[in-house]
DNA sequence: TATAGTAAGCTACTTTTAGTAAGTCAAGTT
DNA sequence: AACTTGACTTACTAAAAGTAGCTTACTATA
């Protein structure tokens, strides 16, 4: 266990096991995933080209899109499995809390603890480029989040016995995840920050206006 | 005064000014600008092509080229446009008021007011395609937005005493406008909601965070 | 074991679009 | 009248997405 090796070295290892050139479609499928990925954190969708990518599998163009659609369905499917990956980790340090509070600070610092691990395909793939374009797919990242607002704000009007109507949860759920993201880009230009930082940091600007949140709802049924 | 008209419609018709065809570089610019966000706006970044965009200004393909240098130039030079408009509209909102959180209700509403007249527009400029790639160019609204903040902030660690760093400012306004701009997009499928609901819902996310956060600053100096 | 079927891959295209080289044509300037 | 300049054109190149149709190796079964 002393290297760690990429998704890129082990889907060429897994390649290379067939000498003669003729993998499987899942193995082959693998490789190109992980070797997009890569691509695309290297040059960001525009300037990433399929040319490149089939070169870079030792493999012709037509075997790419045989296997992954078009461009725009490849970089989809590399997003969907980042985020994938990113709600994994948020939803296991999340699982270890109870009170919505703990929960928000222990996803919060998840967050960034993923970022700081994955910041050349974090940034291509969320913030870079297309990548709004594709936002149904980082769509799933903010669903996540609307269970942990949601859990605070029903936490709190729960005491006043009200029910907060959903289009207020998924508004508010959407503008914590923007300004998680928000300063995840900022972070880019200072990483001297460390995650436990700017975690408390966010949980500091936004848990006071989430508890107190109720107020304004109540105003508006 | 009975009609509106369009940078699109007021720009045509100074062109047509000149029947011959040969029209001045300044005149033509403008015309290819205000073409440009239309079409921009109508198809994205990426479907939009600029043999279109000639073929609408009723120029071949090397005049827009000489004009605006290169499509990536040209979309830049869109955003700083509508950036300065957005930009302009808040700062008088905020110019009316001097207490920080009257400030940031103004700019708030001045905001989402410049959102709800420019959908088309907006969209595909600061959230569709390639906008984030471009993001130095948002950045300027974003700089104002740091004005918001800080005069927020400042106030708040003024009574205690304590100079904040920049830094923390800087990243709060990113956060904030972050919040911001990822309502504004999920406004976009929700445009039953008034302006006034929106900015004032952002309000009572925000300030309660803002106004205590001098507490977690001061920890870390 | 011969052979039909299929899975993996290739060469060689088409199409679209950003970007450019080189020239035309009208109007003023000397 | 010759010369420069500024708006504009035709006709290209280059790069990259995507595809049609063929080849080759492996596999199952008669």
């Amino acid at each position: 266990m002393g290297t760690t090796h990429s998704a890129v070295q082990i889907a060429t290892a897994e390649v290379e096991a067939y000498p003669h050139g003729r993998v499987p479609r899942h193995i082959r499928e693998k490789q190109v995933l992980a070797l997009a990925e890569e691509l695309f954190a290297e040059k960001g969708f525009a300037v990433a080209s399929m040319d490149e990518l089939a070169l870079r599998a030792g493999v012709s163009k037509p075997v790419i899109y045989d296997l992954v659609g078009s461009k725009e369905e490849l970089f989809k499917a590399c997003i969907a499995r980042a985020s994938g990956e990113l709600r994994e980790q948020i939803a296991e340090a999340v699982s270890h809390q109870s009170e919505p509070v703990s929960q928000l600070r222990a996803g919060s610092l998840a967050f960034f603890k993923f970022i700081d691990e994955h910041r050349q395909s974090w940034s291509a793939l969320f913030v870079g480029d297309v990548a709004s374009s594709f936002s149904t797919e980082a769509e799933s990242v903010r669903k996540q989040q609307f269970d942990l607002v949601a859990g605070l704000l029903e936490k709190a009007t729960r005491v006043i016995g009200t029910q907060i109507e959903y289009k207020f949860l998924e508004g508010t759920a959407h503008a914590v995840n923007g300004a998680f993201e928000a300063v995840a880009v900022w972070w880019w230009e200072h990483p001297e920050l460390p995650c436990e930082v700017m975690s408390e940091w966010m949980v500091a600007l936004l848990v006071p206006g989430l508890t107190s949140l109720s107020d304004f709802l109540n105003i508006k049924p």
